[in-house]
DNA sequence: ACCCAGAATGAATGAATGTTCATTCTTAAT
DNA sequence: ATTAAGAATGAACATTCATTCATTCTGGGT
């Protein structure tokens, strides 16, 4: 077909490209993550195979031993791969000085958790894919609890000083964060398995809700 | 029923009792269903094979396929029955008359969503598990969603008739309901896979004090 | 133009799993 | 005591999957 061994060969995932391309490791590694992600959203973790995997990333089977040595492993830094996405993504708003007004700022967490970004229905499925998993996988309940413990902090700092800048009376900032965390979870749970009932400017409305009733000064309804 | 000579036989599940034993078909499948949940918690839905399932209920594999026909269904009527348990559970409460106050009944869904029977790591295990694989099968997504709309629809009842008894204002049932249910899922999440940051005494004070916020004359700090 | 380190391939392998069914055993009715 | 209905068993089968590795191919260095 393409007559020059030029550089556009792989735009589309599997049109009869039969040239092989040989790949920086770095490149052909998050190729085969964003395959895996691909593949537990459509067809869920336990139905994942290599084969699917592999396919998806159009490339042949025993690329992903190459890079990952197993399955195991190309499943748990896939993991990683997107609770560092998610995360990272807060941590960078909350402790980023780039937008002064702690309101401002608190909206524009609340943006990206509840925002395009995050809620595709592939990160939300690989997400919860995996909490599923997590009871039985201490690997996976320690790769998510450390990501997860510097974002808690994260908020309950900045809690804490919405609190005192406010003046806000009978708040513990701790137990507010933990409150947030989980009903944004529930959220996210809740538009993954039933979209028709909460739609995603209601699942914000929600957010700002709890958000306005404890710190009525800095989010307005 | 019970004058066999034979009565203790399967108080332990594989002591060596090697007599074969014919009972009711509804026991079998509950006792497969029971295997199942235990296996789900221990090893994570994706682990989960027949094998291990009817040596856990101490039983041969061929039974299993007599009884659900396929593995599928006996995943799919095990999730039914945990789903059942749980929103049962919740509606009957909501929509008892045997608690006036509607405080005390708010108080007593608190309890059931966040006590002893419902926080075991397996009922839990088993529920996430499920909403893990609902991204990509509808068939899980239906089961759940059914019977989470009927619990919905009561929650939202009862805040509505709390709100007008309290005369709360800018108060809107249904997206308070969203938001508590949210919350209370999201708590169970963080349960289940950072225990360590979170006590069940803890989720439950987190519970209570987003109720305060909403109902201060109901639910007190 | 040539070479070769190592990236990429995919047929082959062996282990694991869901399902079947001929056979064995239990029980309730006769 | 006998029998028949059907519950229970588990070895056998066919399939699927993760992993391996001998081989092929690529592209940068010379």
């Amino acid at each position: 077909m393409t007559d020059a061994p030029s550089a556009v060969t792989e735009l589309l995932p599997d049109t009869g490209s039969k040239r092989r391309q040989i790949r920086p490791k770095a490149e052909r590694r998050q190729q085969l993550i964003d395959a895996t992600i691909r593949c537990i959203a459509q067809h869920g973790l336990s139905a994942v195979t290599m084969q699917m995997v592999t396919r998806e990333a159009g490339l042949s089977v025993g690329i992903a031993n190459l890079h990952f040595q197993s399955k195991d492993n190309l499943l748990r830094e896939t993991l990683r791969c997107v609770a560092e996405e998610y995360h990272g993504g807060q941590i960078d708003i909350m402790e980023g000085n780039d937008i002064a007004d702690l309101g401002d700022r608190l909206d524009a967490l609340l943006d990206f958790q509840l925002g395009r970004g995050v809620t595709q229905r592939q990160k939300m499925s690989v997400w919860f894919a995996y909490y599923g998993e997590a009871g039985a996988r201490p690997v996976y309940q320690k790769i998510v609890s450390t990501t997860d413990r510097l974002a808690a902090q994260k908020l309950e700092a900045l809690f804490a000083k919405i609190i005192e800048q406010g003046g806000y009376e009978d708040v513990d900032a701790r137990e507010l964060a933990m409150g947030y965390s989980a009903l944004i979870d529930g959220l996210h749970l809740a538009l993954l398995v039933t979209p028709r009932e909460l739609s995603k400017r209601r699942a914000r409305s929600v957010a700002r809700d709890f958000l306005h009733r404890a710190f009525p000064q800095h989010i307005r309804r």
